[in-house]
DNA sequence: ATTGTTTTGGATCGATCAGTGCATAACGTG
DNA sequence: CACGTTATGCACTGATCGATCCAAAACAAT
């Protein structure tokens, strides 16, 4: 019996992470999240409580959307480890046009890191989990004879993240893909 | 003639860039200003023109003062170039507990890169000095024989300073010292 | 068609934003 | 001591911040 809501929250979630991606927290108004999302004020407090949660619900989807696709990638046994790694790496050497430069997460973590513990401890929770998917995943190319077993697999799999994050913060900066691909190469190396 | 000033310019940068450094661009306040350095308004709108001209100061300071140390120690020659670039990394592995987490500059390549484009080119144009520096250091070591000289020079200083990037976003988000001496360690192999 | 519930638009809230104006204080110089 | 100049303290500006309130609108169920 109630009035439906004619606006699509999924989509409205999408324009606002993107926003937030491209600007960060701070320099995001609501002013600005209304025009993005095509929605009034009213609208987005109703259906979100509040910047912060908006906020919130973006980061959330954006670590889901990308984290999904990674444990997939690192999971996939079809693929030799190296090949898994390159891959992972790859996705921060050719930016897409359509999304803003460098990775949500990231930002979030350098501009929010010290200061918010909800999203924070979001956010290390998640680079658990992938730290741990690809440790095992590196372990056991070390049994199978892939990679030297004598590495720490624990090591290796967050110096690849570590890698991740400099090329992310490198392709906010607006790297040229060629450098961005030199260093993809000169990392694997270390395998 | 004039009436001296009562404070200490360069204390006042100073303390404006930690503060910027921790907290950022748009969540430092003139108010939180006024307060860190100990100034009224009027003293900081005197000494400075704006908020923006205040971020500029401090991060030229931090700037000038880390691009010094780096030039310094990639241009020492009585260390073997696989030690100055193990020092390199190294600043980014134990944090200093009396400066904020993290690295101004990345914080603020995060934040302000796609928007700022006169701190954007100040950042560029330190990079390039820094990369044009390794790069050559690197080149030397090759043909003195100390590293492959097959490997593209420019590429691994490239990685190294990603890496370094990569680095000090960890260690914004706390990372664990003997993780971060872990990816230090995995980043030389590949030399 | 009436009722009940929720959405929506628009005005508005107090707080805070970066920045300014002005009167006064403090000092070096003559 | 008096003058010239700058620094400082404090009130204040208009704009914008995130968030709220309320009345009108829209729809489902009866």
């Amino acid at each position: 019996m109630p009035r439906p809501r004619t606006f699509d929250e999924d989509r409205a979630v999408d324009a606002a992470m993107h926003l937030f991606w491209s600007s960060g927290y701070e320099a995001t108004s609501t002013q600005d999240l209304c025009e993005a999302t095509g929605l009034g004020r009213s609208s987005i407090y109703n259906a979100f409580s509040s910047k912060h949660d908006l906020f919130d619900r973006a980061l959330r989807r954006y670590v889901d959307r990308f984290t999904a696709a990674q444990l997939e990638l690192i999971q996939d046994e079809t693929l030799p480890i190296r090949e898994r790694i390159r891959r992972i790496l790859w996705t921060a050497v050719e930016p897409d046009p359509d999304e803003p430069a460098g990775c949500f997460v990231i930002n979030t973590i350098v501009e929010l890191g010290p200061k918010d513990a909800d999203i924070t401890g979001l956010l290390d929770r998640d680079h658990e989990v992938k730290l741990a998917a690809l440790t095992a995943a590196i372990r056991a190319a070390q049994t199978a004879g892939e990679l030297d077993a004598e590495q720490d697999a624990a090591g290796l799999a967050a110096y690849v993240f570590t890698v991740l994050g400099g090329l992310r913060v490198a392709a906010r900066r607006g790297a040229a893909p060629e450098s961005q691909r030199a260093v993809v190469e000169a990392t694997l190396r270390s395998f």
